[in-house]
RNA sequence: GGCGACGUGGCCAAGUGGUUAAGGCGGAGCUCUGCAAAAGCUCUAUUCGGCGGUUCGAAUCCGCCCGUCGCCUCCA
C-alpha cells in the first residue's frame, strides 16, 4: 500500500515498524460542542484506512483521544454553569452516538488529557531537563529555537512565520513561536498540582504523552484533519522528538482535506455548522459515508444538501443490487429441488463460477484503488461496476450471491451497511401482516384488472411509507427509509 | 508577505505522458411492465481554466496569465 506522508510530501510504500501490527493515532475532539460532519468527514476516512489494514491482514492499535480541558471547554461549562469534566462527558457522548450511527469503529482506547497528568508531568519536566522548555512565571513553555527542523511538517520556516504571524503574547515567552506546555492556573479554572505550580497542560502535549503512553516513541500513522497541521502536528513533534530523541515520531503523517460548508443558507442560527445529528435525521449513514469517499481524502469536499441526496439514491442503487433474485424460474428451482431431492443449488454455484461475475478481479480492482493513497473514489466506481454487473445477470436469471457477497464484503471495507430498508424496526412489524393482506387483496384486483383500485392501495400504501413493487414473480413491499 | 492546494461533461468526482477521459447524480431515448417502480441497454466532455513551451505524443511535464480556496490564530 501506498500512503502520501505530510512530512516527506510524498507517496510512498506503507511498511509496519513491527511486523504486522499497526499503530494509528488519530487526534480526536475537543468536546465542547456537538460532533459536526466535519469531524464525521475526517474519523470516517481514517475508518476506512482501519479498515482496510484489517482486510489486509494487519493488527491495529488504535488510539484517539479526547481533549476534555482546554479554554473552551471552560468557558462553555462556565456558560451552563456546568463543570468541566460534566461538560466533555455530554460532548463525548454525543460523539460516540454520532460515530456509532456512521458506522465508525471504536478505537482501542480513548486516553484523555485530564487522566494522563501523569506522563504529562514527566515529559515536560524532561523536556526542562533538556532545555527544550523554561518554566516563566507559572507557565512552561517549549522553546522553538532549539528545534533546529521546527517547522518540517508544516514547510515553513520560523521566520517566514515571524513576518506574517500575530504573536504577540510575548510577555512569557522567550520566543514569540514558543508554545505552552502548561498553563499556569487562572482564578475559577480547574486545575492540577506539578512542580511548577497548579495548572493545566497545552493543547499539544497531551497528543504527545498519550501517543508515546500507548503506542509507543515511533508510531506507525497519525492522522488528523489538514488544519492540524500546523500548530498543533507541528509542535507535537518538536515536543515529542525532543522528548525521546528517537526519530521519526511518526513514521507517516496524514491529513484529510477539510469540509466546506456552502456559502448559502446551510444554517443560519448556529454559526456555520451541520452536526452529524442533523445531517442523519434527513439521510442514512451510508449516504453521508458514501459522500465523504466519493472524493478524494486530501481534497477538500462542500457538503450541500443535494450532494447528499444524490448520494442517497446512489445508495439505493447499491441496496437493489443486493436485494435477492426472485423470479418464477426460482421458485420452481425451488419446488423441483425439494420435489425430488436434488441440490439444485450445486449446480447454480457451478454455473456462476463458471459463467457468472469474475467477482475476483473486481475485488482486485477495489483494493488496488485503495492501495494507491486510498482511492476511495476509485473503489467506489469499483462497487458500482459490480454493482451494475449483478443487476445484469439478474435480468438474465442467473444466480449472483456470490458475486452479492462480494459486493457486500467490499462495500463493508468501506463501512457501508447497505442496509435493506425491508429489515424495518420492530414497531413496524406488527404492520406487515395488514401490510401483506393488503397487497394479498390487491394481487386479486390485478388479476381481475381492476386496475384503479389496484393503484389506489399503492398509493395509499407509497402515503404511509411503504413501496410497492410488482414484478412477473410477484409483488415486493418495503418500508421507506 | 510566506507555505500549499485546486480549476475535468448540467452537478459531484477519478485519472497525472500514449488503447474508446472511471464512477455517481441529473437529463434524453429504448426494452421490460396494465400503469408505476426497480432494472438493463444506448446517448449525454474530439475534450480536460487560458496562452505559450518540451515531446513522435500531454488533461497529465515546464513557464506565464486568469480564477477559486486553505493554512500561517482555536478548529477534524
Amino acid at each position: 500500500m501506498i500512503l502520501y506522508d505530510t512530512l516527506t510530501a510524498q507517496k510512498r510504500e506503507f511498511k509496519p515498524i513491527l511486523g504486522n501490527r499497526v499503530n494509528i493515532y488519530v487526534c480526536g475532539i475537543t468536546p465542547y460542542a456537538e460532533t459536526h460532519i466535519g469531524h464525521a468527514l475526517s474519523y470516517v476516512m481514517f475508518d476506512v484506512l482501519r479498515r482496510y489494514l484489517e482486510f489486509q491482514g494487519y493488527e491495529i492499535q488504535f488510539v484517539q483521544n479526547f481533549t476534555d480541558i482546554d479554554d473552551k471547554i471552560i468557558a462553555r461549562a462556565n456558560e451552563q454553569g456546568i463543570s468541566t469534566k460534566e461538560l466533555a462527558r455530554i460532548y463525548i457522548e454525543d460523539y460516540f452516538e454520532a460515530m456509532d450511527s456512521l458506522n465508525v469503529k471504536r478505537a482501542d482506547h480513548y486516553p484523555m488529557a485530564t487522566i494522563e497528568m501523569p506522563k504529562i508531568i514527566e515529559i515536560i519536566s524532561s523536556l526542562i531537563d533538556q532545555g527544550y522548555a523554561y518554566p516563566s512565571s507559572g507557565d512552561v513553555n517549549f522553546r522553538v529555537t532549539k528545534d533546529p527542523e521546527y517547522g518540517k511538517l508544516s514547510h515553513r520556516t520560523i521566520d517566514s512565520m515571524l513576518e506574517w504571524a500575530n504573536e504577540e503574547l510575548t510577555e512569557n515567552k522567550d520566543h514569540p513561536l514558543d508554545f505552552a506546555l502548561w498553563k499556569g492556573t487562572k482564578p475559577g479554572e480547574p486545575s492540577w498540582d506539578s512542580p511548577w505550580g497548579a495548572g493545566r497542560p497545552g493543547w499539544h502535549i497531551e497528543c504527545t504523552a498519550m501517543a508515546i503512553r500507548y503506542l509507543g516513541n515511533t508510531i506507525d500513522i497519525h492522522g488528523g484533519g489538514q488544519d492540524l497541521i500546523f500548530p498543533h502536528h507541528e509542535n507535537e513533534i518538536a515536543q515529542s522528538e525532543g522528548y525521546t530523541g528517537d526519530k521519526p515520531f511518526v513514521v507517516t503523517w496524514m491529513h484529510n482535506g477539510l469540509l466546506h460548508l456552502g456559502n448559502d443558507k446551510m444554517s443560519k442560527s448556529l454559526g456555520n455548522l451541520v452536526t452529524v445529528k442533523e445531517a442523519l435525521s434527513n439521510h442514512t449513514s451510508d449516504a453521508l459515508r458514501l459522500l465523504f469517499l466519493s472524493s478524494h481524502y486530501r481534497s477538500p469536499l462542500t457538503y450541500s444538501e443535494s450532494l447528499v441526496e444524490s448520494s442517497d439514491r446512489a445508495r439505493q442503487r447499491l441496496v437493489n443490487a443486493l436485494k435477492p433474485r426472485q423470479t418464477e424460474i426460482e421458485s420452481e428451482l425451488d419446488g423441483l429441488k425439494t420435489a425430488l431431492g436434488v441440490d439444485v443449488s450445486t449446480y447454480q454455484d457451478r454455473f456462476e463460477e463458471e459463467f457468472g461475475i469474475d467477482t475476483q478481479s473486481y475485488q482486485l480492482r477495489f483494493t488496488a484503488a485503495l492501495d494507491d493513497d486510498l482511492n476511495t473514489p476509485q473503489a467506489i466506481a469499483v462497487i458500482f461496476e459490480l454493482a451494475r454487473e449483478i443487476n445484469r445477470y439478474k435480468g438474465m436469471d442467473v444466480e449472483v450471491s456470490s458475486a452479492q457477497d462480494c459486493l457486500r464484503k467490499l462495500a463493508g471495507i468501506l463501512g457501508l451497511s447497505l442496509d435493506s430498508t425491508m429489515s424495518e424496526p420492530s414497531n413496524k412489524s406488527e404492520a406487515n401482516e395488514f401490510i401483506n393482506l393488503l397487497v394479498s387483496i390487491r394481487t386479486e384486483l390485478r388479476t381481475e384488472k381492476n386496475w384503479s383500485l389496484a393503484d389506489k392501495i399503492r398509493d395509499e400504501l407509497d402515503g404511509m411509507g411503504v413501496i410497492l413493487e410488482d414484478s412477473s414473480s410477484g409483488t415486493q413491499w418495503e418500508f421507506k427509509d
